[in-house]
RNA sequence: GGCCCGGUCGUCUAGCGGUUAGGACAUCGCCCUUUCACGGCGAAGGUCGCGGGUUCGAAUCCCGUCCGGGCUACCA
């Protein structure tokens, strides 16, 4: 049986590389019909922020992913919060110590400061230098009787090499002299992660540990742990991490990189997932767009890559744009309304069509917006271009393109075109795409037209105020007789 | 500085000893079409970081080198 985890910190809101980790557990759970457990390692007190626990799991639920065991949802081997599992740690640390494999070290971190500082500058290798490695019982007593405070370290072999057989590098060595003793304990008596990790990935059955890059020279300090707790050690694959375009990791000056702007942005969350996972993971055929779904049915940890990978906004915009096109009338309806009610985007809160779009959730049939919503659904990228998009079919006020009208306004025919259409326009009830083509046709024989393309175009800006968006014959159909019927005239009179 | 990991079109990638090095985004052109988009077709774009080997044959294996990244906390 697979078990994975997803292992954040509550420390902020979750990365799109980090939550790309989560992605990767996630797929192979759901691949393997194995289990998805979601740990928060809420071991460091001080740099915990509040909501991030929120974010989180909000940035999971987003990207379609469900965990069997977790905050919210219990399981099997709870608690789930580390912050709940302190004593385990204590009995677990007291076990190293007991064994020879851990030992009680009383620098201080200004000892510790000092010594790095000295290592700098004679351009030595940086680390612990074991000093209190060899304290005697008698020392180490009389240091706890004078209340000295003190963490735990790990006792790393002082010889030999440390192996581990890297999923996706293959293997991967260390020699154990040149790697520190860990601190396994705080003096504050919380766990490091390396304690709580390992402990926690072995109690929990952990099978596949997926994480990124970063840890990968800390492996062969958890492989030390497992052999010293006699435990076999899960397998262990480093995803390469996520670069920005100036090659650097991806941070926060290139932008956006928390996970949930990219809602805020207007991208769909199966988009994101798609595109993050195709950061450093293949499926190993030509497919580019897939479901959460289709890409657990293709996970495999071999798709991996080692090598790390430029985030690319423009190819996300574009997968954005399939995912939108992906979806059906009702899903389109419900995924614009719940952007527009919850986006804090500056961008699209300012825009004045926005506006408009809300009070059409509102007041208008929901069949009529759905169906506005459907004419652009082609042409957009982005959830917040739907407002501005689609404003025409939703407001008498919407914006006028005075250049293209100014290219009409010259032709003589215009007036005489838009009274045909006034006219046969008139006791109309409704029309379809066919007799709204008719008409037109109509029309623009009665006025003498040789070109059809001289009767589409004024009166398209004439009743959307652009030269560009759905199909004429469509749009006329949506917006109906009595409301063409006024724009032509109003279009009229301004020419 | 030390240790470790990486290196295929601008970008994401396929490739795992023999391919005209394939696909996708972006770019450009054509087609479709009433426009924009969508879609279709096509073009351009790669001395597979570089240098040596091994081999009849190397993007694929080995060594070196350069460059990039990660780690080097009582953070995760």
């Amino acid at each position: 049986m697979v078990r994975v985890r997803y292992a954040p910190s509550p420390t902020g809101s979750p990365h799109v590389g980090n939550i790309r980790t989560a992605l990767f557990n996630y797929l192979l759970a759901r691949k393997t019909g194995g289990q998805f457990v979601v740990r928060i390692e809420d071991t460091d007190r001080a740099r915990e922020v509040h909501g991030a626990l929120d974010d989180i799991l909000e940035s999971l639920r987003w990207l379609g992913m469900t965990w069997d065991e977790g905050p919210e949802v219990g399981g099997p081997f709870a608690p789930y919060f580390q912050s709940e599992r302190t004593e385990i740690y204590r009995e677990h640390a007291q076990m190293l110590l007991e064994a020879g494999r851990a030992y009680k070290c009383f620098c201080t971190s200004d000892v510790l400061d000092e010594m790095r500082e000295y290592q700098r500058i004679n351009k030595l290798p940086t680390g612990y230098d074991r000093r209190c490695r060899n304290l005697s019982a008698e020392q180490v007593q009389s240091n706890i009787v004078a209340g000295m405070p003190f963490v735990v370290r790990l006792a790393m072999p002082l010889e030999g090499t440390t192996v581990f057989e890297d999923a996706v590098r293959g293997k991967v060595e260390y020699e154990n002299k040149l790697v520190d003793d860990q601190v396994l304990m705080k003096s504050d008596g919380w766990p490091t992660y390396h304690l709580a990790n390992v402990v926690d990935d072995h109690l929990q059955e952990i099978t596949h540990v997926i994480r990124g890059e970063e840890w990968i020279a800390s492996t062969p300090k958890h492989m030390v742990l497992y052999e010293a707790f006699g435990w076999p050690p899960p397998v262990f694959a480093h995803a390469p991490v996520i670069k920005g375009p100036d090659g650097s990791k991806l941070s926060k000056r290139h932008g956006d990189t928390r996970c949930l702007d990219y809602r805020e942005k207007g991208f769909l969350g199966s988009a994101v997932a798609n595109f993050i996972a195709l950061i450093g993971w293949s499926p190993k055929d030509d497919r580019e767009v897939l479901s959460l779904h289709e890409m657990a049915q293709a996970f495999a940890i071999e798709g991996l890559q080692p090598s790390p990978g430029v985030f690319d906004i423009q190819k996300l915009q574009w997968m954005n744009g399939v995912h939108i096109r992906a979806l059906s009338p009702d899903d389109l309806y419900h995924t614009v309304q719940e952007f527009d009610s919850r986006t804090q985007d500056e961008e699209y809160l300012v825009q004045p069509e926005r506006e408009i779009l809300r009070k059409a959730f509102a007041e208008l049939p929901r069949g009529y917006v759905t169906q506005a919503l459907v004419l652009e659904q082609e042409r957009v990228k982005l959830l917040g271009e739907f407002a501005a998009a689609c404003e025409f079919f939703f407001t008498e006020d919407f914006s006028f393109d005075d250049a293209a009208a100014a290219k009409w306004r010259e032709k003589g025919h215009v007036p005489r075109l838009f009274d045909g259409l006034i006219t046969r326009l008139q006791d109309r009830e409704s029309l379809t795409h066919d007799e709204c083509e008719a008409l037109v046709g109509e029309v623009s024989d009665a006025v003498g037209l040789e070109k059809r393309a001289e009767a589409i175009h004024p009166i398209r800006l004439a009743l959307t105020g652009r030269t560009k968006g759905p199909g004429l014959f469509d749009l006329m159909a949506l917006l109906g007789p009595a409301r063409m019927g006024e724009r032509l005239a109003r279009t009229k009179s301004r020419f």
